[in-house]
DNA sequence: CTGAAAGCGCTTACAG
DNA sequence: CTGAAAGCGCTTACAG
């Protein structure tokens, strides 16, 4: 190595100055308050040049208190092989808006807990804190690590909501009235029969969905079977639940995410029933570019870049004083695909 | 807010100890050359509970000189839209690597100059400074700032070669192994007429193929018609230009980039010829989930989520006090597609 | 208009 | 085994 990275003071003693005037010019501090003859600044910028000064940003950030680092924490890996599609368009969104903002970008890669699983707090510390504030996301952000920073004070917004009932502030989209949207749809088709098909895990991004459903039949007068309201794993989704439903009265189905709806799909295939001449299908929401099986399902889409936008300017406010909460909820697009047309046998 | 964050003093003060105790006990510092007695450190152990200390990891950093954040630098947005697929493998790789090592990730996203590129050295500052060491890549890294760099000291590795003579540490792909193993391809099929279809920018990456196109040739024992060595851009790729180098006697047409292999294919298919009955086609490595176009073609994978490990592994020794630099070409995986047949009309 | 000093909150030799 | 002190490299009132 060669020697030492030169200080503050050695570029003040070049220059004949004192470190106060190196910071301030260093910082550009020099308007009507504070007034440093133009000679002087050009000899601390020379000294600068001359001697290869570079500010320690540590040490800028200690004295600060900040250090224009916004933090981005999931609970699972950032870039995720499987849900690639899914988390990519949010970090273009945070990536663009950081960068709008003038903000580096910190990722929490390293709080690991045993079951692989990350955690904000490692040993009672909170692990954000190297970040002036930060961005949270990821299928299941934990309520309690949420209302715990929300307790402390320290600045971040969700992409999506959390099961607290603590102030915080996030962006989320508009599952339900997205799915109301959705109902809708088949409702105006003619549909009346028309059966839920929900994960096992009631993330709140899924009880949102179901909320709309419920409030969308409501809205028709329509009356809803509760048999027609079912909950099962992809994997485990069996053609006897898909007959009963159909037995039942359904004519369309309702997925809330896109490997129930891929599994489903199959099932009716496997049936020899026609989608949609048989039986309408629509899916809760687009993550993905859409597998070939989904390509033309009617569904919505989530704003995710616009999500990721949204969360760092809000974080960006509060960073520069913005005391408030704001919780944002953006609409989703709906989607007319060819997987909705009238019931085959209307029971209207 | 509530009263301001306690600190170390203060749990120094709650404890009855000094702070140097408390710094020992919370960094685990305590072994046969520090004895500590349990009791004490029990004691400490409480208070920080009890008070909700946290460490300030600015201060800690500027104490120690380190701060187990890992720099990712690229000149163009870390997350592209378009060349998504291209950067997401290094990522996942570096994100996977840099959690078993135990380093957050820092994205600059803010060194942004004026013609939106971004830069190592803003007014002369190295931007990278707050974090420990850097994984820099992207189309084009700056030769001029990788030489700095190097200059300085500064821990970096870079994922591709850099147009310099300075020594620097990188991980690169065998782009003329993996050109000369397309090559040897096409000569074994009965290829003589071998046409070369280059970027008219001539990065390193790409000048790496066209040697090991040159020394493919060379070790067959092949003459090379310089007339079959071209350069454009897919946008301004003319059938002429493809008419000529099929009337210069080429059977096959080699091509540096997929886009350029796109534009090729779609002109080749203008010409009602067929691949690879008429002419057969290779790609010089694959970036992308291959497009339609492109799914079977002949070609080689570059290992891009080995070359994100890598790089991170190489910078954590670094880091760790491995003071030599490496260099690493990683080997790329042939693909044997179905664009490539014997010639129509050989000319053995 | 400029300098001396305290402070940001830690860590780490160095004494005892 | 523990404490007092210096140091990491900045910024920012506070004096003059």
């Amino acid at each position: 190595m060669s020697k030492r990275r030169p200080r503050q003071v050695d570029v003040a003693r070049h220059a004949g100055v004192s470190p106060a005037i190196v910071s301030l010019v260093l910082n550009g501090k020099i308007d009507e308050k504070i007034r440093i003859s133009p000679q002087t600044v050009e000899r601390v910028r020379a000294s600068m040049r001359e001697l290869g000064y570079m500010p320690n940003p540590m040490a800028r950030s200690l004295a600060t208190g900040q250090n224009r680092i916004m933090g981005v924490f999931t609970y699972e890996p950032v870039f995720p092989l499987q849900t690639e599609s899914f988390y990519f368009p949010f970090l273009v969104g945070i990536e663009d808006e950081a960068e709008a903002k003038d903000y580096d970008l910190l990722l929490f890669t390293r709080s690991r807990r045993h079951a692989g699983r990350r955690t904000v707090y490692r040993d009672g510390v909170n692990q954000l804190l190297m970040a002036d504030g930060s961005v949270l996301f990821g299928r299941d952000v934990e309520a309690s690590e949420v209302e715990r920073l929300a307790l402390e004070g320290y600045p971040f917004v969700s992409i999506g909501r959390v099961d607290t009932d603590a102030p915080y502030s996030y962006v989320a989209a508009d599952y339900a009235g997205a799915t109301r949207r959705v109902v809708d749809h088949l409702v105006e088709h003619g549909h009346t029969g028309i059966a839920y098909l929900g994960a096992p895990d009631r993330a709140v991004s899924y009880r949102e969905r179901e909320r709309g459903f419920r409030q969308a039949h409501e809205a028709a007068g329509l009356a809803l079977d509760e048999r027609l309201v079912v909950f099962s794993d992809p994997e485990t989704l069996l053609g006897r639940q898909l007959d009963t439903l159909l037995a039942t009265g359904a004519t369309a189905l309702v997925c809330e995410h896109h490997r129930l709806a891929t599994a489903l799909i199959r099932l009716v295939r496997e049936r020899g029933l026609a989608i949609p001449r048989d039986v309408s299908i629509a899916l809760l929401g687009e993550h993905h570019r859409p597998s070939d099986a989904l390509a033309s399902c009617t569904t919505f889409r989530i704003p995710l870049y616009a999500m990721g936008v949204d969360a760092v300017r809000i974080l960006g406010n509060a960073l520069e004083g913005d005391a408030t909460t704001h919780q944002t909820t953006l609409p989703c697009d709906f989607v007319a695909g060819h997987t909705v047309a009238e019931p085959a046998t209307p029971r209207a």
